[in-house]
DNA sequence: TTGTAGGCGTTATCAG
DNA sequence: CTGATAACGCCTACAA
């Protein structure tokens, strides 16, 4: 029997490091070795690095070639504090377990890392302390663009965002006002396509459950016009907090606190629409006879179920793609007369569950 | 009817700024400025921030309040660049969409942020080459400290890592020599557990699934022993790339190709085992009737499928926490001769797929 | 096209 | 306990 208090040592691979490899070690060699080694000044090797075309292509071979030798990296705080730009790109999430916010933030670094940036993420937990912590760390770091899987609320911290003066990009909703740059989508919108599947479906007594605040507030207010507009009842409307795994989003059924008069339910995202629907099953309630359930985000599990999850969903991983060819665009002011703001197209998926 | 091309504004939230919140926009103030101000010297200011103990109680009190005034926050890159060191712990995950590594990210990050540390997280991918580009540069970056969800197998980096000569925390398995920190679990103890509660309940042919590298390797190698030993018969070993979804989890059931002798399967990862899991329910196989179905991970699909999967864990947030506290130790050098390995237990959790 | 001079904002070092 | 001085490594501005 495995005994857990002396855990068995893993035998884990080690690979040798290959021959002629030893240039990457040590301490990164200063820009001046560099120089003397070429025999040109600093600053040569400095231009072939930042603008390689202003330096003569025999020069340029040849730094190149001490460069590769000697494994050189320019230090990136030197040359953030000289120039007071770092090639550091930071992206906030809310909720470093969604599903979607990785998606997106993959994409979104798949797209910057080949043009030489670094993205770095930092969590932000739907909390507006922690915002203005974050921003205010920004103020020194001197990122060269930031990103938000959300939009920011604080004026205060849309001020300070403003300040740094470099690019923003705001995702994951569409406001009239952006900072800066918008890669987004109407959750209001997401919230109309729901009323309008469950009228659809035939379903005229509805209730949303979602988060209170934020894109939860949205989708609701959508939800609500659109189905005002249909002639759709909402008679129940539960606000919850964040939901980050399945077994709250299943717990939070009991919130419900019964079925009476409620034939088709939007669930703000996912997670909550899983968890109501594998709860609903349980409790032996037919879905979509008894009850219709509509939710949002497309969670990966909501497919596999049975019946699988009608949601609203759009396309996570072209939203990080987008924001980060934008970003790109602005960067090296090849944007234009682009629009700054783009919609990401919101699609519903028909599974069995409406 | 949602017109997709017309995307709907959101009326989002403006929280405005509470008054006086003036200090924390604009550029930030230099240190000379707030030296000034408080009529001390720079270095003063400095050492207030990061030497407390050695500036009069008088003298610290007043450039603390002209710095609270000020906003003042000590710019990083400067920082970095003069002392060689800087407030930044990076982390590293090999897949962000990980939730188990999500959580272990989450709890790290959490325990050093109130000590004044900024937790940002890079991917590796799973390859080698994007292990080595990330490590060579935090050569330049001089972070206070390096984090993995796993342990390195590169030797290059192994002693790229050491020379960087900061805190080096790996994790996620059980090696005999960690390049420094280790807070991990034995991975090859998690195979045993596995092939232990598949021989209890009477299985004898047994398969194994799961990554072909790293710690799936390792798991392996663990169930391989444990099932040697117990008279268990390994009928079959499938080999599969990175699985990220459940979709692809579910897939790869087809490469099991019949489940003539088996009757038993130990799954590296629980993406891969809850795929299994559905899809061996919807071809009509029972389970654990026909296949006893054993997981590794916990993820949390896992207890509200039926039958639930039965799996061997571990608890993510608290091996995130731990990791968080021992570099702590090490950082504030209270670790005395505290061991600089630590096992995270593994646990069985029964549910009714075995 | 290449080089010289100087400073980005902070903190190590040493002197008072 | 406090301050003057210099330097961290690089890149902007200007000069040749």
């Amino acid at each position: 029997m495995v005994d857990p208090t002396k855990p068995t040592f893993d035998d884990v691979l080690r690979v040798p490091a290959p021959a002629g490899s030893g240039a990457t070690s040590g301490p990164p060699p200063r820009i001046e070795v560099v120089a003397e080694r070429a025999g040109v000044a600093p600053i040569t090797v400095s231009r072939v690095l930042r603008h390689p075309e202003k330096v003569n292509a025999e020069t340029r071979r040849r730094v190149l070639e001490v460069i590769e030798a000697t494994g050189y990296a320019s230090n990136p705080h030197a040359r953030a504090l000289r120039s007071g730009r770092s090639n550091l790109v930071v992206a906030f999430v809310s909720n470093i377990l969604s599903q979607q916010f990785g998606l997106a933030v993959r994409s979104f670094a798949a797209t910057l890392e080949p043009e030489g940036y670094e993205v770095m993420v930092g969590q932000t937990s739907y909390s507006y302390a922690k915002e203005v912590a974050m921003i205010q760390s920004l103020r020194g770091i001197r990122p060269a663009a930031v990103m938000f899987t959300g939009v920011i609320e604080l004026e205060e911290n849309r001020r300070a965002l403003r300040e740094l003066d470099i690019p923003v990009i705001e995702t994951w909703a569409f406001p009239r006002d952006p900072i800066d740059l918008l890669v987004g989508f109407s959750n209001a919108d997401a919230g109309a396509m729901a009323a309008e599947r469950l009228a659809a479906a035939g379903h005229t007594r509805v209730a949303y459950v979602g988060r209170a605040t934020g894109r939860g507030v949205l989708r609701r207010n959508g939800f609500r016009a659109a189905a005002a507009r249909l002639g759709l009842e909402v008679v129940r409307e539960i606000g919850v907090g964040e939901i980050s795994g399945l077994t709250e989003g299943r717990g939070a059924f009991g919130l419900l606190g019964g079925l009476e008069g409620v034939d088709g339910i939007f669930c703000g995202n996912d997670l909550l629409a899983t968890g109501f629907l594998i709860e609903a099953r349980s409790r032996g309630i037919s879905v979509p006879g008894d009850l219709a359930i509509v939710g949002f985000g497309d969670n990966d599990v909501a497919d596999q179920l049975v019946p699988g999850l009608t949601t609203i969903s759009f396309d996570a991983g072209a939203l990080g793609r987008l924001a980060g060819e934008r970003l790109l665009a602005r960067l090296f002011g090849t944007e234009g007369a682009a629009p700054s703001h783009h919609a990401i197209d919101l699609r519903l998926i028909e599974r069995g569950s409406v």
